[in-house]
This record gives C-alpha cells, structure tokens and sequence, in this order.
DNA sequence: ACACAAACAGTCAAGCCTGCTTGTTTGTCT
DNA sequence: AGACAAACAAGCAGGCTTGACTGTTTGTGT
C-alpha cells in the first residue's frame, strides 16, 4: 500500500524489464535474421510483448533500434571488462589482440555491423549511430592502450594502435561470412610479432 | 535478313545491353539506398525497364542480386588494373597501400558490403556470395603480392598481406559512416614504414 | 512470306510492415 | 477509498514489395 515500503512489482521496475527484453530481442534479431529481418513484429513476438506494449514504450523502430544501440554498448563494454582478467604478464600483446579480435568476432559486433551498414544509407539512423560509434571507437583505443600499457605519445603508438583496431574490425568483417578461425589466428600471431618489434614500450 | 551479315541490333545484343543496365541500376542503387532500399521495382525504375521486361531476364530478384556481383567482381578488378600504373619506384609500399586502400573506400566496396552483410543472414544468398568473395580475396591476395614484388614463401609474408588487406577491409568499413581521409592516411603510412621494416624483400 | 520464339509493357493479387487507435488492466498518489 | 496516469492488449488502415499474368512488338530460321 502506501506506507508499505516493500513492495515488489513497482511500475518503474516493469518498464525497466519491458524496455530491457526489447532491447535484448532486438539485438538478437538483428544477429539472426539482420536489419531487414529485424521488424517490429518480429521483435515484439520474440520479446513476448504485444506491439501496443511495444509501441508504448518505443514509439517507432527508430527508437526501438537506437535503444538497442545503446544497449550494445553497455555489453560490449561489460564484455571487455570481463577478459581482461586473462590477460598474462608475457605474450601480453598477443593477449590482448585475442580479446580485441574476440570483440570483434561475436554476436554483439554483427549486431552492431548491421546496424553500422544500415545507418549508412540512411540519414535518421545515421545521425544517431555515428556519434555513437565515435564513442565507442574512441573507448576501445582507450582501453586497447590501457590493455597494452603503453604512451600513444611516444613514436607511432597511436597509429599502431589505430591500425591494430582497423585490422580486428576488418577480421570481423571478414568473420562474418566464413569464419576461418585459424587464418585469423595466424594473421594475429605475424601482428603481434610486429607490434612487439615496433611499438614503443614504456 | 537472314544473308545480310551485318544487321545492327541483334537480339543478343538487345539482351547483353537490358541485362547490364539492370545491374549496373542494382549495384548503384546498392550504393545509394542500401539492401533493403533496393527493391525490384526501385532497380527495374532506375534502369528505365518495365517490369516484365526485368522479370523476363531476372526472375528473381535474387537472380538480379547474384548477377550484380559477378559483374561487380568485374568492376572491382579493372578498378585495380587500371590504378595499378600509378606506382613509382619509390614509395612504392605506400603506394601499394593506398591503390588496396581506394578498392575498400569506394562505391563499388560499399555495394560488396551491402551483399556482404545481407548474405551473412541469408542463407540462400550466401551460398552464392560466399565462393564469390573468397575467390576475389584471392585473387586481390595475389595481386597484392605482384604489386609490393614480395616471395610469400619467405618469412611472415604471406600473413603481412593477408593483414594487410583485413586492415583495409576495416578502414573501408570505418570510411562507409564517416569518411575520415586524414586518420586513414596516417594509419597508413604508418604501416607503410611497418612493411618496410617486416616484409622480406626479394 | 511465314511461323515461332524471345523481348518487352503494363497491371494485378497476395502478403507483409509500420504506426495508430480503441479499450482494459495495473500501479501510485492523495 | 478514489482519481489519475502509466502499462498493456488487440486489431486496423495505408503503403509497399514481390512475383505472376496477359497482351504486344521485335527478331530469326525456313
């Protein structure tokens, strides 16, 4: 009631889970069946939601997939944080490009290429994903850095490491289509050998 | 007539001309409004084709989808022949690297990704696209390897090129939401220099 | 000349997607 | 306890896409 503090169900609560399966089947969506398959029936079938629950709390797809977006972010960050335990005190470059390329190389980045690919042929989309994506891109060379424990100051760091994202990214592009785990491997173990000789350690 | 050699427009001719403007309207149509913008009657309009005439030479539009990208494949290797004079005798890993690079930040790259990305959850499309792309990956490999001058038997050539192209798959893929020509040139001559210190040269 | 096949034009039906609208239930504040 | 707002259910209308169908023109072999 009103002075009982403990109630469980509170509207705030459910809106928060309503919002959150959206979100979540969207993204699956997205992975399996990709943009076009992505519809808003599709979606709320999956989220077990009826399209005027749906609708009420996402007004348009616009707003339903940006949502997702964001949501993407919040996992592929979790995501990161969470492998970096792994990480070694020797071969730690090699390390630590396993678990770029990993993010690179999941679920979490195809949905985020569809939504990549489909924001660039459209003008709404785009000027809610790109910015996002700047973020996004900046973090990760944040922690890649982090990661490897180096000045991007010094010599060609940052081109380095600039270059070691754009690679993962086209790994996982590549990834997308066939997965040939052990032609990546090899492409990583020749990279890591060259960043050990041209990075500058501090 | 039946003895005169030399009549103009033949039926063969007729069906070689309809069939190119409807791919070349499927792959620019690609380019400007993406997978799901290009729909049949979209193409069939842009070509200046009635309908039944496209449907009589695709009767799909899978079968138009399929057609655009060998012709596609075609458009991208004489790109590359053609810019393939370019190089000087100096600088010449740079130069490389930036005809590789224009391939992956150009329309016809674009109008691959949309195939690529759609064919990843379509499964009939992929079983077309799929063949086709490791066939050019080849292929690109190869050429790449003719255009630096390189033995990939010797030391870790082979996996520098084959990073090499990833990382221009993945700066294209950058390039397709924000084309940021500084950034990418950097990062390129700064693996120019890279090159220069790892590759074994002949 | 004639017959047949290919090329082409235009229209149609079935299905799907999006967003809106109406009506009912549940939560919260006073 | 009552009033109000948010949460949710379900169905509907408009627009679009795909592939098929019917009819006409053009090319080709005999």
């Amino acid at each position: 009631m009103t002075t009982e503090a403990a109630v469980r169900a509170t509207q705030g609560e459910r809106t928060r889970a309503m919002r959150l399966r959206l979100m979540e089947a969207t993204v699956d969506s997205l992975v399996e069946l990709g943009w076009s398959g992505t519809t808003t029936t599709v979606v709320s079938r999956r989220a077990g939601v009826s399209r005027g629950a749906q609708l009420h709390h996402f007004p348009s797809k616009q707003a339903l997939v940006v949502a997702a977006v964001e949501h993407l972010t919040d996992r592929r960050r979790d995501d990161m944080r969470r492998h970096a335990d792994r990480l070694t005190g020797d071969h730690r470059i090699r390390g630590v490009l396993d678990i770029l390329a990993d993010q690179f190389v999941s679920p979490v980045f195809f949905a985020a290429l569809e939504l990549w690919v489909a924001a660039r042929t459209d003008a709404e989309l785009r000027e809610s994903v790109a910015p996002l994506e700047r973020r996004i891109g900046r973090e990760t060379h944040a922690y890649a850095l982090e990661l490897l424990g180096i000045d991007e100051t010094k010599g060609d760091n940052r081109q380095l490491v600039q270059a070691t994202l754009d690679l993962v990214r086209g790994l996982g592009l590549a990834a997308s289509l066939t997965d040939d785990a052990r032609r990546r491997a090899t492409v990583l173990d020749s990279w890591a050998t060259v960043l050990e000789h041209e990075l500058e350690m501090s």
